[in-house]
DNA sequence: GTGGTCTAGACCACG
DNA sequence: GTGGTCTAGACCACT
Protein backbone atom coordinates (compact mmCIF):
# COMPACT_ATOMS: atom_id res chain seq x y z
CA UNK A 1 0.00 0.00 0.00
CA UNK A 2 1.60 3.66 -1.06
CA UNK A 3 0.31 6.21 1.12
CA UNK A 4 1.46 9.21 0.53
CA UNK A 5 1.34 12.55 3.01
CA UNK A 6 2.08 16.00 2.58
CA UNK A 7 2.51 18.86 4.30
CA UNK A 8 0.98 21.11 1.68
CA UNK A 9 -1.94 19.32 1.86
CA UNK A 10 -4.31 21.68 4.53
CA UNK A 11 -5.90 18.02 6.02
CA UNK A 12 -4.29 16.80 9.27
CA UNK A 13 -1.71 14.11 8.91
CA UNK A 14 -4.64 11.56 10.65
CA UNK A 15 -6.68 12.26 7.84
CA UNK A 16 -4.65 11.87 5.07
CA UNK A 17 -4.10 8.97 6.37
CA UNK A 18 -7.27 7.64 6.79
CA UNK A 19 -8.52 8.96 3.57
CA UNK A 20 -6.01 6.92 1.44
CA UNK A 21 -6.57 3.49 3.50
CA UNK A 22 -10.33 4.51 2.67
CA UNK A 23 -10.00 4.90 -1.47
CA UNK A 24 -7.76 1.70 -1.11
CA UNK A 25 -10.78 -0.42 0.70
CA UNK A 26 -13.32 1.05 -1.46
CA UNK A 27 -11.34 0.46 -5.08
CA UNK A 28 -10.85 -3.30 -3.48
CA UNK A 29 -6.81 -2.72 -3.97
CA UNK A 30 -7.11 -4.08 -0.04
CA UNK A 31 -9.52 -7.32 0.01
CA UNK A 32 -11.55 -8.14 2.84
CA UNK A 33 -10.50 -9.69 6.12
CA UNK A 34 -6.99 -8.44 4.66
CA UNK A 35 -4.51 -7.76 7.56
CA UNK A 36 -3.42 -4.10 6.95
CA UNK A 37 -0.01 -2.89 8.94
CA UNK A 38 -0.22 -2.83 12.30
CA UNK A 39 -0.03 0.59 13.58
CA UNK A 40 3.25 0.48 14.38
CA UNK A 41 4.87 -0.64 11.25
CA UNK A 42 2.55 2.15 9.05
CA UNK A 43 4.11 4.94 12.05
CA UNK A 44 7.65 4.24 10.82
CA UNK A 45 7.00 3.56 7.45
CA UNK A 46 5.42 6.71 7.12
CA UNK A 47 7.76 8.05 10.08
CA UNK A 48 4.88 9.58 11.80
CA UNK A 49 3.75 9.30 15.64
CA UNK A 50 2.68 5.91 16.39
CA UNK A 51 -0.96 8.18 18.41
CA UNK A 52 -1.39 9.84 15.05
CA UNK A 53 -1.57 6.39 13.25
CA UNK A 54 -3.87 4.85 15.46
CA UNK A 55 -6.10 7.83 15.23
CA UNK A 56 -6.25 7.31 11.83
CA UNK A 57 -7.00 3.35 12.25
CA UNK A 58 -9.28 4.05 15.12
CA UNK A 59 -11.61 6.72 12.81
CA UNK A 60 -11.45 3.53 10.04
CA UNK A 61 -13.17 1.39 12.67
CA UNK A 62 -15.48 3.74 13.98
CA UNK A 63 -16.54 3.66 10.28
CA UNK A 64 -16.64 0.22 9.45
CA UNK A 65 -13.79 -0.18 6.86
CA UNK A 66 -11.63 -2.08 9.20
CA UNK A 67 -12.04 -4.06 12.29
CA UNK A 68 -9.55 -4.43 14.77
CA UNK A 69 -8.57 -7.26 17.35
CA UNK A 70 -5.77 -6.23 20.56
CA UNK A 71 -3.22 -8.74 20.17
CA UNK A 72 -4.03 -9.80 16.41
CA UNK A 73 -3.99 -6.64 14.31
CA UNK A 74 -6.54 -4.63 12.01
CA UNK A 75 -8.07 -6.32 8.97
CA UNK A 76 -10.53 -4.83 6.26
CA UNK A 77 -14.17 -5.32 7.34
CA UNK A 78 -16.87 -7.11 5.13
CA UNK A 79 -18.13 -3.90 3.01
CA UNK A 80 -20.92 -3.54 1.07
CA UNK A 81 -19.25 -1.36 -1.80
CA UNK A 82 -22.57 -0.66 -3.37
CA UNK A 83 -23.67 1.08 -0.39
CA UNK A 84 -20.13 3.02 -0.94
CA UNK A 85 -20.52 4.39 -4.24
CA UNK A 86 -24.23 5.37 -3.48
CA UNK A 87 -23.19 7.21 -0.11
CA UNK A 88 -20.27 8.54 -2.30
CA UNK A 89 -22.92 9.89 -5.05
CA UNK A 90 -24.75 11.35 -1.89
CA UNK A 91 -21.93 13.06 -0.46
CA UNK A 92 -21.16 14.16 -4.04
CA UNK A 93 -24.63 16.25 -4.65
CA UNK A 94 -24.21 17.55 -1.34
CA UNK A 95 -20.67 19.35 -2.40
CA UNK A 96 -22.40 20.46 -6.01
CA UNK A 97 -25.78 21.91 -4.25
CA UNK A 98 -22.86 23.88 -1.58
CA UNK A 99 -21.35 25.18 -5.12
CA UNK A 100 -25.19 26.25 -7.23
CA UNK A 101 -25.50 28.18 -3.99
CA UNK A 102 -22.02 29.96 -3.92
CA UNK A 103 -22.05 30.79 -7.67
CA UNK A 104 -25.78 31.88 -7.62
CA UNK A 105 -24.95 35.65 -6.85
CA UNK A 106 -22.53 35.58 -9.36
CA UNK A 107 -25.02 34.84 -12.22
CA UNK A 108 -23.36 31.40 -12.45
CA UNK A 109 -26.13 28.86 -13.52
CA UNK A 110 -26.23 25.08 -13.37
CA UNK A 111 -25.60 25.42 -17.15
CA UNK A 112 -22.07 26.69 -16.09
CA UNK A 113 -20.86 23.84 -14.16
CA UNK A 114 -21.50 21.25 -16.37
CA UNK A 115 -19.55 23.26 -18.70
CA UNK A 116 -16.98 23.17 -16.49
CA UNK A 117 -17.12 19.58 -16.44
CA UNK A 118 -17.15 18.86 -20.16
CA UNK A 119 -13.87 20.89 -19.94
CA UNK A 120 -12.22 18.89 -17.33
CA UNK A 121 -13.63 15.32 -19.45
CA UNK A 122 -12.02 17.06 -22.72
CA UNK A 123 -8.48 18.13 -20.80
CA UNK A 124 -8.86 14.37 -19.23
CA UNK A 125 -8.71 12.53 -22.73
CA UNK A 126 -5.80 14.63 -23.59
CA UNK B 1 -26.99 44.04 5.84
CA UNK B 2 -28.28 40.91 7.00
CA UNK B 3 -25.67 38.90 8.45
CA UNK B 4 -26.39 35.93 9.95
CA UNK B 5 -24.09 33.51 12.15
CA UNK B 6 -24.74 30.00 13.57
CA UNK B 7 -23.54 28.25 15.98
CA UNK B 8 -24.21 25.31 14.27
CA UNK B 9 -22.09 25.80 11.18
CA UNK B 10 -18.92 24.77 10.96
CA UNK B 11 -17.07 27.21 9.89
CA UNK B 12 -15.70 30.22 12.11
CA UNK B 13 -17.42 32.92 13.10
CA UNK B 14 -14.98 35.44 11.16
CA UNK B 15 -15.17 33.23 7.83
CA UNK B 16 -18.92 33.90 8.48
CA UNK B 17 -19.02 37.05 8.43
CA UNK B 18 -16.38 37.52 5.80
CA UNK B 19 -18.31 35.72 3.36
CA UNK B 20 -21.62 36.96 3.84
CA UNK B 21 -19.87 40.44 3.65
CA UNK B 22 -18.48 38.96 0.57
CA UNK B 23 -21.53 37.98 -0.83
CA UNK B 24 -23.10 41.09 -0.35
CA UNK B 25 -20.44 43.08 -2.26
CA UNK B 26 -20.26 40.17 -4.98
CA UNK B 27 -24.17 40.66 -5.42
CA UNK B 28 -23.74 44.09 -5.71
CA UNK B 29 -26.04 44.51 -2.50
CA UNK B 30 -23.21 46.79 -1.19
CA UNK B 31 -22.27 49.54 -3.80
CA UNK B 32 -18.80 50.41 -4.61
CA UNK B 33 -17.55 52.94 -2.16
CA UNK B 34 -20.68 52.81 0.14
CA UNK B 35 -19.67 52.78 4.09
CA UNK B 36 -19.31 49.18 5.97
CA UNK B 37 -20.57 49.48 9.43
CA UNK B 38 -17.88 50.19 11.48
CA UNK B 39 -15.90 47.26 13.26
CA UNK B 40 -17.87 48.30 16.34
CA UNK B 41 -21.44 48.67 15.35
CA UNK B 42 -21.11 45.21 13.64
CA UNK B 43 -19.29 43.71 16.51
CA UNK B 44 -22.58 44.93 18.87
CA UNK B 45 -24.73 44.08 16.40
CA UNK B 46 -23.94 40.24 16.06
CA UNK B 47 -22.83 40.21 19.35
CA UNK B 48 -19.29 38.92 18.89
CA UNK B 49 -15.91 39.63 19.75
CA UNK B 50 -14.61 43.10 18.47
CA UNK B 51 -11.30 40.79 17.17
CA UNK B 52 -13.49 38.44 14.76
CA UNK B 53 -14.54 41.08 13.12
CA UNK B 54 -11.39 42.73 13.01
CA UNK B 55 -10.35 39.53 11.65
CA UNK B 56 -12.97 39.74 8.65
CA UNK B 57 -12.58 42.78 7.81
CA UNK B 58 -8.59 42.43 7.59
CA UNK B 59 -9.13 39.34 5.47
CA UNK B 60 -12.02 41.32 3.27
CA UNK B 61 -8.98 44.20 2.98
CA UNK B 62 -6.63 41.34 2.35
CA UNK B 63 -8.63 40.42 -0.65
CA UNK B 64 -9.42 43.10 -2.35
CA UNK B 65 -13.14 43.42 -1.27
CA UNK B 66 -12.83 46.66 0.65
CA UNK B 67 -10.64 49.21 1.97
CA UNK B 68 -9.89 50.72 5.29
CA UNK B 69 -9.10 54.61 6.16
CA UNK B 70 -7.64 55.16 9.72
CA UNK B 71 -10.37 57.21 11.30
CA UNK B 72 -12.85 56.89 8.86
CA UNK B 73 -13.92 53.48 8.26
CA UNK B 74 -13.92 50.54 5.92
CA UNK B 75 -15.49 50.63 2.50
CA UNK B 76 -16.41 48.61 -0.28
CA UNK B 77 -13.50 48.32 -2.81
CA UNK B 78 -14.08 49.37 -6.62
CA UNK B 79 -13.84 45.60 -8.50
CA UNK B 80 -14.47 43.87 -11.60
CA UNK B 81 -17.33 42.01 -11.74
CA UNK B 82 -15.89 40.22 -14.51
CA UNK B 83 -13.18 39.74 -12.59
CA UNK B 84 -14.57 38.16 -9.71
CA UNK B 85 -16.94 35.96 -11.90
CA UNK B 86 -14.54 34.40 -13.40
CA UNK B 87 -12.43 34.08 -10.38
CA UNK B 88 -15.39 31.73 -8.90
CA UNK B 89 -15.38 30.08 -12.07
CA UNK B 90 -11.89 28.43 -11.94
CA UNK B 91 -12.43 28.05 -7.92
CA UNK B 92 -15.39 26.02 -8.94
CA UNK B 93 -13.08 24.45 -11.60
CA UNK B 94 -10.70 23.07 -8.87
CA UNK B 95 -13.48 22.16 -6.65
CA UNK B 96 -14.86 19.56 -9.72
CA UNK B 97 -12.00 18.25 -10.02
CA UNK B 98 -11.40 17.38 -6.74
CA UNK B 99 -14.72 15.76 -6.63
CA UNK B 100 -14.32 13.37 -9.98
CA UNK B 101 -10.79 12.09 -8.47
CA UNK B 102 -12.50 11.34 -5.16
CA UNK B 103 -15.32 9.46 -7.21
CA UNK B 104 -13.11 7.77 -9.50
CA UNK B 105 -12.23 4.80 -7.35
CA UNK B 106 -15.63 3.97 -7.14
CA UNK B 107 -16.27 4.13 -10.67
CA UNK B 108 -18.21 7.71 -10.55
CA UNK B 109 -17.79 9.51 -14.08
CA UNK B 110 -18.54 13.01 -15.36
CA UNK B 111 -22.08 12.27 -16.66
CA UNK B 112 -22.73 10.96 -13.37
CA UNK B 113 -22.01 14.08 -11.33
CA UNK B 114 -23.65 15.85 -14.82
CA UNK B 115 -26.70 13.71 -13.89
CA UNK B 116 -26.53 14.98 -10.42
CA UNK B 117 -26.73 18.53 -11.51
CA UNK B 118 -29.56 17.70 -13.68
CA UNK B 119 -31.32 16.70 -10.70
CA UNK B 120 -30.34 19.21 -8.89
CA UNK B 121 -31.53 21.45 -11.65
CA UNK B 122 -34.89 19.83 -11.26
CA UNK B 123 -35.51 19.93 -7.85
CA UNK B 124 -34.80 23.93 -7.68
CA UNK B 125 -37.54 24.34 -10.28
CA UNK B 126 -40.28 22.88 -7.96
CA UNK C 1 -23.32 18.11 36.55
CA UNK C 2 -22.13 15.25 38.19
CA UNK C 3 -19.95 12.66 37.09
CA UNK C 4 -18.59 10.00 39.46
CA UNK C 5 -15.50 8.24 37.83
CA UNK C 6 -14.95 4.60 39.63
CA UNK C 7 -11.28 2.78 39.53
CA UNK C 8 -13.84 -0.37 40.31
CA UNK C 9 -15.92 0.15 37.40
CA UNK C 10 -14.04 -2.28 34.38
CA UNK C 11 -14.89 0.46 31.73
CA UNK C 12 -12.09 3.02 30.82
CA UNK C 13 -12.66 6.52 32.40
CA UNK C 14 -12.89 7.82 28.92
CA UNK C 15 -16.58 5.76 28.49
CA UNK C 16 -17.68 6.55 32.10
CA UNK C 17 -17.08 10.08 31.54
CA UNK C 18 -19.15 9.57 28.00
CA UNK C 19 -21.68 7.46 29.47
CA UNK C 20 -22.87 9.86 32.35
CA UNK C 21 -22.65 12.80 29.91
CA UNK C 22 -24.72 10.69 27.43
CA UNK C 23 -27.25 9.49 30.69
CA UNK C 24 -27.70 13.28 31.32
CA UNK C 25 -28.40 14.36 27.81
CA UNK C 26 -31.06 11.78 27.24
CA UNK C 27 -32.39 12.62 30.93
CA UNK C 28 -32.80 16.53 29.69
CA UNK C 29 -30.41 17.21 32.59
CA UNK C 30 -28.56 19.28 29.97
CA UNK C 31 -30.77 20.88 27.66
CA UNK C 32 -30.15 21.74 23.52
CA UNK C 33 -27.45 23.91 23.14
CA UNK C 34 -26.07 24.31 26.60
CA UNK C 35 -22.09 24.76 27.16
CA UNK C 36 -21.10 22.08 28.50
CA UNK C 37 -17.73 22.46 31.16
CA UNK C 38 -14.98 22.84 28.80
CA UNK C 39 -12.31 20.28 28.47
CA UNK C 40 -9.80 21.77 30.53
CA UNK C 41 -12.16 22.38 33.35
CA UNK C 42 -13.56 18.77 33.38
CA UNK C 43 -10.27 17.59 33.43
CA UNK C 44 -9.60 19.81 36.53
CA UNK C 45 -12.71 18.58 38.27
CA UNK C 46 -12.33 14.78 37.73
CA UNK C 47 -8.52 15.20 38.48
CA UNK C 48 -8.20 13.46 34.94
CA UNK C 49 -5.93 14.05 31.96
CA UNK C 50 -6.87 16.49 29.32
CA UNK C 51 -6.45 13.76 26.83
CA UNK C 52 -9.20 11.35 28.27
CA UNK C 53 -11.65 14.15 28.88
CA UNK C 54 -10.86 15.01 25.02
CA UNK C 55 -11.33 11.56 24.01
CA UNK C 56 -15.05 10.85 25.79
CA UNK C 57 -16.20 14.67 24.36
CA UNK C 58 -14.43 13.60 20.70
CA UNK C 59 -16.79 10.34 21.34
CA UNK C 60 -19.63 12.13 21.78
CA UNK C 61 -19.72 14.37 19.32
CA UNK C 62 -19.09 11.45 16.47
CA UNK C 63 -22.51 10.11 18.10
CA UNK C 64 -24.27 12.95 17.63
CA UNK C 65 -24.94 13.94 21.13
CA UNK C 66 -22.74 17.45 21.64
CA UNK C 67 -20.89 19.44 18.72
CA UNK C 68 -17.55 21.45 19.44
CA UNK C 69 -16.81 25.03 18.40
CA UNK C 70 -12.70 25.65 18.53
CA UNK C 71 -12.55 28.29 20.85
CA UNK C 72 -15.96 28.45 21.73
CA UNK C 73 -16.73 24.90 23.90
CA UNK C 74 -18.91 21.51 23.26
CA UNK C 75 -22.53 22.15 23.35
CA UNK C 76 -25.40 20.31 23.67
CA UNK C 77 -26.71 18.79 20.10
CA UNK C 78 -30.34 19.08 19.02
CA UNK C 79 -32.01 15.38 19.62
CA UNK C 80 -34.73 13.53 19.07
CA UNK C 81 -35.83 12.27 22.34
CA UNK C 82 -38.17 9.57 20.69
CA UNK C 83 -35.02 7.93 18.54
CA UNK C 84 -33.07 7.95 21.92
CA UNK C 85 -35.90 6.09 23.57
CA UNK C 86 -36.34 3.51 20.43
CA UNK C 87 -32.18 2.64 20.17
CA UNK C 88 -32.43 2.14 24.03
CA UNK C 89 -34.91 -0.64 23.58
CA UNK C 90 -33.13 -2.25 20.19
CA UNK C 91 -29.97 -1.87 22.15
CA UNK C 92 -31.79 -3.70 25.05
CA UNK C 93 -33.45 -6.48 22.97
CA UNK C 94 -29.73 -7.43 21.55
CA UNK C 95 -28.72 -8.03 25.28
CA UNK C 96 -31.46 -10.16 25.94
CA UNK C 97 -30.95 -12.34 23.33
CA UNK C 98 -27.56 -12.35 24.71
CA UNK C 99 -28.65 -13.74 27.83
CA UNK C 100 -31.86 -16.18 26.39
CA UNK C 101 -28.77 -18.07 24.29
CA UNK C 102 -26.44 -17.90 27.76
CA UNK C 103 -29.18 -19.48 29.44
CA UNK C 104 -30.34 -22.04 27.12
CA UNK C 105 -27.84 -24.77 27.85
CA UNK C 106 -28.48 -24.49 31.61
CA UNK C 107 -32.37 -25.15 30.85
CA UNK C 108 -33.32 -21.56 31.89
CA UNK C 109 -35.86 -20.37 29.96
CA UNK C 110 -37.40 -17.12 28.80
CA UNK C 111 -40.17 -17.26 31.72
CA UNK C 112 -37.24 -17.95 34.52
CA UNK C 113 -35.93 -14.58 32.99
CA UNK C 114 -39.32 -12.52 33.57
CA UNK C 115 -39.64 -14.27 37.00
CA UNK C 116 -36.15 -12.65 37.66
CA UNK C 117 -37.18 -9.13 36.50
CA UNK C 118 -40.51 -9.33 38.85
CA UNK C 119 -38.15 -10.51 41.56
CA UNK C 120 -35.99 -7.02 40.70
CA UNK C 121 -39.24 -5.06 40.56
CA UNK C 122 -40.42 -6.17 43.94
CA UNK C 123 -36.78 -5.27 45.43
CA UNK C 124 -37.09 -1.56 44.42
CA UNK C 125 -40.80 -1.12 45.60
CA UNK C 126 -39.59 -1.82 48.93
CA UNK D 1 -16.31 -31.15 20.49
CA UNK D 2 -17.19 -28.22 17.88
CA UNK D 3 -15.26 -25.12 19.02
CA UNK D 4 -15.88 -22.37 16.18
CA UNK D 5 -13.34 -19.13 16.90
CA UNK D 6 -14.24 -15.84 14.70
CA UNK D 7 -12.07 -12.83 14.57
CA UNK D 8 -15.22 -10.90 14.02
CA UNK D 9 -16.55 -11.78 17.59
CA UNK D 10 -14.88 -8.68 19.98
CA UNK D 11 -13.88 -11.45 22.77
CA UNK D 12 -10.21 -12.19 22.64
CA UNK D 13 -9.83 -15.76 21.37
CA UNK D 14 -8.71 -17.36 24.81
CA UNK D 15 -12.31 -16.52 26.26
CA UNK D 16 -14.27 -17.62 22.51
CA UNK D 17 -12.27 -20.64 23.55
CA UNK D 18 -13.27 -20.80 27.30
CA UNK D 19 -16.87 -20.07 27.23
CA UNK D 20 -17.66 -22.86 24.27
CA UNK D 21 -16.07 -25.78 26.28
CA UNK D 22 -17.72 -24.05 29.89
CA UNK D 23 -20.94 -24.40 27.21
CA UNK D 24 -20.08 -28.14 26.52
CA UNK D 25 -19.72 -28.78 29.93
CA UNK D 26 -22.70 -27.30 31.38
CA UNK D 27 -25.13 -28.80 28.36
CA UNK D 28 -23.73 -32.47 29.53
CA UNK D 29 -21.95 -32.46 26.24
CA UNK D 30 -18.76 -33.25 27.96
CA UNK D 31 -19.52 -35.81 30.81
CA UNK D 32 -17.25 -35.85 33.96
CA UNK D 33 -13.81 -37.06 33.80
CA UNK D 34 -13.88 -37.20 30.25
CA UNK D 35 -10.40 -36.11 29.01
CA UNK D 36 -10.32 -32.95 27.32
CA UNK D 37 -8.29 -32.87 24.19
CA UNK D 38 -4.76 -31.66 24.99
CA UNK D 39 -3.43 -28.08 24.86
CA UNK D 40 -1.32 -28.89 21.97
CA UNK D 41 -4.09 -31.37 20.07
CA UNK D 42 -6.69 -28.18 20.62
CA UNK D 43 -4.40 -25.07 19.89
CA UNK D 44 -3.60 -27.21 16.32
CA UNK D 45 -7.29 -28.09 15.73
CA UNK D 46 -8.19 -24.53 16.07
CA UNK D 47 -5.37 -22.68 14.34
CA UNK D 48 -3.93 -20.73 17.51
CA UNK D 49 -0.96 -20.28 19.54
CA UNK D 50 -0.35 -22.80 22.74
CA UNK D 51 -0.40 -19.57 24.54
CA UNK D 52 -3.89 -19.23 24.20
CA UNK D 53 -4.94 -22.36 24.65
CA UNK D 54 -3.63 -22.28 28.00
CA UNK D 55 -5.14 -19.38 29.20
CA UNK D 56 -7.87 -20.87 27.98
CA UNK D 57 -7.69 -24.00 30.06
CA UNK D 58 -6.30 -22.38 32.90
CA UNK D 59 -8.93 -20.05 33.74
CA UNK D 60 -11.36 -23.19 33.26
CA UNK D 61 -9.18 -24.84 36.09
CA UNK D 62 -9.23 -21.80 38.14
CA UNK D 63 -13.18 -21.33 37.65
CA UNK D 64 -13.59 -25.03 38.50
CA UNK D 65 -14.68 -26.41 35.51
CA UNK D 66 -11.61 -28.59 34.37
CA UNK D 67 -9.01 -30.43 36.50
CA UNK D 68 -4.88 -30.80 35.60
CA UNK D 69 -2.57 -33.43 36.02
CA UNK D 70 0.83 -33.44 34.84
CA UNK D 71 1.37 -35.81 32.04
CA UNK D 72 -1.92 -37.10 31.91
CA UNK D 73 -3.43 -34.05 30.48
CA UNK D 74 -7.12 -32.34 31.50
CA UNK D 75 -10.43 -33.68 32.39
CA UNK D 76 -13.86 -32.08 33.20
CA UNK D 77 -14.55 -31.83 36.96
CA UNK D 78 -16.85 -32.92 38.87
CA UNK D 79 -19.85 -30.55 38.91
CA UNK D 80 -23.35 -29.73 40.54
CA UNK D 81 -24.97 -28.99 37.93
CA UNK D 82 -27.70 -27.48 40.55
CA UNK D 83 -25.21 -24.91 41.27
CA UNK D 84 -23.94 -23.91 37.52
CA UNK D 85 -28.05 -23.53 37.19
CA UNK D 86 -28.27 -21.16 40.11
CA UNK D 87 -25.11 -19.21 39.41
CA UNK D 88 -25.97 -18.43 35.97
CA UNK D 89 -29.71 -17.25 37.43
CA UNK D 90 -27.25 -14.90 39.67
CA UNK D 91 -25.37 -13.74 36.78
CA UNK D 92 -28.12 -12.54 35.15
CA UNK D 93 -30.22 -10.94 37.59
CA UNK D 94 -27.06 -8.75 37.58
CA UNK D 95 -26.94 -8.03 34.17
CA UNK D 96 -31.30 -7.53 34.13
CA UNK D 97 -30.30 -4.73 36.93
CA UNK D 98 -27.70 -2.92 34.55
CA UNK D 99 -30.31 -2.91 31.99
CA UNK D 100 -33.17 -1.62 34.03
CA UNK D 101 -30.75 1.10 35.34
CA UNK D 102 -29.76 1.56 32.13
CA UNK D 103 -33.18 2.19 30.90
CA UNK D 104 -34.47 4.03 33.50
CA UNK D 105 -33.21 7.51 32.57
CA UNK D 106 -35.32 6.89 28.79
CA UNK D 107 -38.89 6.31 30.69
CA UNK D 108 -37.95 2.52 30.06
CA UNK D 109 -39.85 0.12 33.00
CA UNK D 110 -39.72 -3.65 33.82
CA UNK D 111 -42.67 -3.78 31.74
CA UNK D 112 -41.08 -2.37 28.74
CA UNK D 113 -38.33 -5.28 29.30
CA UNK D 114 -40.70 -7.80 29.49
CA UNK D 115 -42.56 -6.77 26.63
CA UNK D 116 -39.05 -7.23 24.59
CA UNK D 117 -39.06 -10.65 25.86
CA UNK D 118 -41.77 -11.85 24.54
CA UNK D 119 -41.48 -10.70 21.55
CA UNK D 120 -37.93 -12.42 21.06
CA UNK D 121 -39.87 -15.99 22.51
CA UNK D 122 -42.43 -15.15 20.17
CA UNK D 123 -39.56 -14.05 17.58
CA UNK D 124 -38.39 -18.12 18.67
CA UNK D 125 -41.34 -20.11 18.22
CA UNK D 126 -41.32 -18.84 13.99
C1' DG E 1 4.74 -9.08 18.69
C1' DT E 2 -0.37 -6.87 18.64
C1' DG E 3 -3.77 -2.93 20.04
C1' DG E 4 -6.07 -0.12 24.26
C1' DT E 5 -5.65 3.25 27.76
C1' DC E 6 -3.67 6.95 30.25
C1' DT E 7 -0.28 10.20 30.98
C1' DA E 8 2.38 14.95 30.04
C1' DG E 9 3.59 18.68 27.12
C1' DA E 10 4.00 21.30 22.77
C1' DC E 11 2.15 24.34 18.95
C1' DC E 12 -1.69 26.14 16.24
C1' DA E 13 -6.29 28.45 15.03
C1' DC E 14 -10.12 30.76 16.95
C1' DG E 15 -12.77 34.19 20.18
C1' DG F 1 -9.72 31.58 27.28
C1' DT F 2 -11.43 27.62 23.77
C1' DG F 3 -10.62 23.09 21.02
C1' DG F 4 -7.44 20.49 17.24
C1' DT F 5 -3.28 18.23 16.16
C1' DC F 6 1.04 16.08 16.94
C1' DT F 7 4.50 14.52 19.79
C1' DA F 8 6.83 11.03 23.34
C1' DG F 9 6.52 7.56 26.76
C1' DA F 10 4.27 4.40 30.11
C1' DC F 11 1.50 0.25 31.52
C1' DC F 12 -1.88 -3.30 30.43
C1' DA F 13 -4.32 -7.32 28.01
C1' DC F 14 -3.98 -10.48 24.32
C1' DT F 15 -1.55 -13.68 20.66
Amino acid sequence: MFIVLSKLNPDPMYKQVKDQIKDAISAGDLQENEKLPSIREMSKELNISLITTKRAYADLEHEGFIYTRAGMGSFVANINRVDLKTEKLVEIKTELKKIIISGEKLNINIDDIVNLLKQLEDENDK
